[in-house]
DNA sequence: CGAGTAAGTCTGTTTTTCGAACTCACTCAC
DNA sequence: GTGAGTGAGTTCGAAAAACAGACTTACTCG
């Protein structure tokens, strides 16, 4: 297997608004792994804070930063006290495709014996797969199939 | 839009391996850029310094944290003084579909105005699109149809 | 009244991260 | 053969972030 030196050209440190977005989401654990909690249902501070392992200040500070972006919202359930559900919003449920990308990877590669759950086509029940899809061509393809084009 | 609590069930904290393991390639902002910079094709520590922008020494450590992880392999192009090209393993190139996720996620909602590099499908140029496929029923389908089943 | 719950905040200690300078081993031009 | 350059790191002290766990606030329920 060949590198595809093709994907994107141009230095990294270029794209400092991109690397500064994706990486306030993607850019440490605690993020991505609160994410795909949220993702799978869990949507209360306490709850996150228990599924997660994750100290109380740490999940405040990243639950907040997930809302500056964007890609996490807080909606209260109740008054008097107030308290809060956070669920994604659209911009992070767009995140789904990096998740399932993530999941599958990890169950692939670092599963070692047991393997998670894995990902089905809901409506009938066959394994899922994930790649790139091209329209004019009506075929799936891999990796060493992509190529760039600058706008 | 609602949120597929189908997708993983159970706590997160259970899969201590899968965070472990993926934690290590995805858990901090430098792991995924210097993956995405090998994987445009830059190859050696000073030009990934550079291009990163990241301090020698976190550079050192992330890069023997991915050869560790198996996701990145070194392999010398000189001898005396022995120097290397760092590259993806097989292993470390599975993650593109995640890579991909990310950019076009990151050019849809963090781009701004300038959109950055649009992928395409290198056959015929068009724009790929990113999603999951069933082979059963020979149709790509969204976040909203992607359900698990435990093994 | 006392216990419980939800969503944080606060505190002092350990870990990471940082930039910048330094090392080592070699090559190439003069 | 001396001086400059290159590639791949290592080492340093200072600054930032993460940690666990106790505390706070504001209610409800028995």
């Amino acid at each position: 297997m060949a590198e595809p030196h093709e994907v994107p050209p141009g230095r990294s440190g270029e794209d400092g608004d991109w690397a500064a977005g994706v990486a306030r989401v993607v850019g440490d654990r605690w993020s991505i792994l609160a994410i795909r909690a949220i993702f799978r249902g869990i949507r209360r501070f306490d709850d996150l804070q228990e599924d997660l392992g994750i100290s109380r200040g740490v999940l405040t500070d990243r639950l907040r930063r997930l809302m500056d972006v964007g890609v996490v919202e807080r909606v209260p359930y109740q008054e008097n006290p107030v308290r809060y559900d956070y669920r994604l919003t659209p911009k992070g449920l767009e995140l789904s495709p990096m998740i399932v990308a993530l999941l599958r990877w990890g169950s692939k590669w670092v599963g070692g014996t047991q393997h998670g759950p894995v990902l089905v086509h809901k409506q009938c029940g066959t394994e899922l797969e994930q790649g790139f899809w091209c329209r004019t061509c009506r075929t799936t393809f891999g990796p060493l199939g992509v190529g760039a084009r600058h706008e």
